[in-house]
RNA sequence: GGCGCGGUACCCAAGUGGUAAGGGAGAGGUCUGCAAAACCUUUAUGCGUCGGUUCGAUCCCGACCCGCGCCUCCA
């Protein structure tokens, strides 16, 4: 089966297999590393690395660089107010977004890459430019592209570059360009401003040319996938092309995969709409980090999310009856065989699951295949017809059901280990739900004995004792569950 | 103003020109000292509104209403 996805530049579904018959050579925009990442910068990234694992599950060996953007305005302006320079600042923020990534169970892009170590192959794509005459230096120092060298400008935006202008607020006073529209390639900066000496002059990139320089010295001029969220397509992924394909005179990328914006309580993400959330701060109200993904990646990627906590909610409980029937089947004594049912009910989630994922990646339809299969193969295990091998087959289902979904392995506890420590540290301990507090408080071995003295009282009966001790727990989030096979506790 | 997306049950959310996946929640049941958990069953004559095309439309076309996104730093 081959992966068809959309592509923003051809308009429609297309197929994505490696030009070079070897590798997918994909780049995806990574982060500003300015402050900590929201869950909005999550749904991309966790999108993205939907796609690398349904690719790798179609038999496509993938090659994936994300850059991490280490200088910029924000970058600068945070640094300077923190008293520091910027190789002092982004370190930090790098190494918590990379945390984070962990902690959602993103996979790490093949090739991480700086913007700040990668200078000269920019200031060499500037002086490439200028040689095409498709870039020029301005009175200010700054270069610029000049958009009227590439008629193609707006071919992936579909924007006509006349109505750019219509409604768009664009600077008037910047006499210095040829055009209002020229783009900045490379800004200058006096001494003392973060800024590099080179041939081209004393400055620093514009935010357009690392990604173009970084794509194009880790996966040549010409390569097979870009992505990013909706909102680079333009100007910024215009920008790129514009640049690379104005140099090469090669197509810079051949398919370009967008992830639309998520809505979060049915509006905009933003600081003053109060909705506006990092991981961190949902990981420290108590969701757990699998519930974050797979709420963050059960709507298909060209779709609307819009982002709840009852989502959360749902997606927690969701997780619990995947593992739950993961746990039941490797559990139960089956005799050897297969039935026509369990068999048939196997195989065809496992291709309903493949299929769904293969039809430009909805994860719904993906994930319902999946669901269907837990309820066919309770009924069967409740009837006692389920054989071994119809057990091996579901768990086949189930493992390449979380090959791409990732959630069905319990990684919850470090996440949220990590986030309350970090809270600690930061002095945000009073952001902290109450019983995550609490629950941390207890060691496994304190919950293990009071679990003990309540089942004590249970066999003596003494259950007003025993239904204590659990209400006890349970206003520190910790729930039991008495089964038949000995009790059991989880966090809330 | 330009470009684009969406309106499907209590909530989230797929989908198809031939009569509505899946998840959550609610209700009922099995189990249990009780509870929880787990499991099963169940919940849209209906897919924003009004027209049209068609043997037949939620799915196609048109108009309208509503919500949202991009066009500016932004994943």
């Amino acid at each position: 089966m081959t992966l068809r996805l959309f592509n923003t530049l051809s308009g429609q579904l297309d197929e994505v297999l490696p030009a070079d018959g070897v590798a997918l050579r994909m780049y995806a925009c990574g982060p500003t590393v300015y402050d900590y990442g929201h869950i909005g910068n999550f749904r991309t990234f966790l999108q993205v690395d939907m796609l690398r694992r349904a690719l790798r599950l179609f038999g496509v060996p993938v090659r994936h660089v994300m850059n991490i953007t280490d200088v910029d305005d924000k970058i600068i302006r945070n640094a300077a107010a923190s008293g520091v320079s910027i190789a002092d600042y982004t370190p930090r923020f790098e190494q918590a977004f990379l945390d984070d990534l962990k902690s959602l169970g993103v996979e790490m892009p093949e090739v991480l890459s700086r913007a700040t170590e990668h200078i000269p192959q920019m200031v060499r794509l500037v002086e490439r430019l200028a040689e095409a005459g498709a870039a020029y230096m301005a009175e200010d120092g700054n270069w610029y592209f000049r958009l009227k060298a590439f008629p193609e400008y707006g071919k992936l935006s579909k924007k006509d570059l006349e109505g750019i202008s219509d409604g768009a607020r664009v600077d008037v006073d910047e006499y210095e360009r040829d055009s209002a529209r020229d783009f900045a390639l490379w800004k200058a900066t006096k001494p003392g401003e973060t800024g590099w000496e080179t041939a081209i002059g004393r400055g620093r990139p514009g935010w357009h040319l690392e990604c173009s320089a970084m794509a194009m010295e880790y996966l040549g001029e010409s390569f097979d996938l870009h992505a990013g969220g909706e909102d680079l397509m333009f100007p910024h992924h215009e920008n790129e092309i514009a640049q690379s394909e104005s140099a090469t005179g090669k197509l810079f990328a051949r398919h370009w995969f967008h992830v639309r914006f998520l809505l979060v309580n049915g509006r905009k993400m933003s600081k003053s709409e109060g909705n506006f959330f990092t991981l961190r701060d949902l990981l420290l109200k108590g969701y757990k980090a699998s519930a974050i993904r797979l709420a963050l990646i059960s709507v298909p990627y060209r779709h609307q999310l819009n982002f709840t906590f009852d989502g959360l909610v749902e997606a927690t409980s969701a997780i619990d009856r995947l593992r739950t029937f993961a746990t039941r089947l490797r559990a139960a004594n089956l005799e050897t065989g297969a039935t026509v049912a369990g068999s048939a009910a196997a195989s065809r989630a496992h291709e309903e699951f493949l299929a769904a994922l293969a039809n430009d990646l909805n994860t719904a339809e993906a994930r319902a295949a999946i669901f269907e299969l837990v309820r066919e193969g309770n009924i069967a295990l409740d009837a006692g017809l389920l054989r071994a091998e119809d057990r091996d087959a579901m768990l086949r289902a189930l493992a390449t059901f979380d090959s791409v979904f990732a959630v069905l392995t319990d990684n919850d506890a470090a996440p949220t280990r990590a986030a309350i420590e970090w809270a600690s540290e930061n002095g945000k301990l009073d952001q902290v739900a109450p019983e995550l507090l609490a629950a941390q408080s207890l060691t496994d071995a304190e919950i293990d004995a009071r679990i003990e003295e309540r089942n004590l009282a249970r066999r003596q009966r003494n259950f007003r004792r025993a239904d204590q001790i659990r209400d006890e727990l349970a206003a520190l989030g910790i729930l039991i569950e008495d089964g038949r096979d000995g009790v059991r506790w989880k966090h809330k």
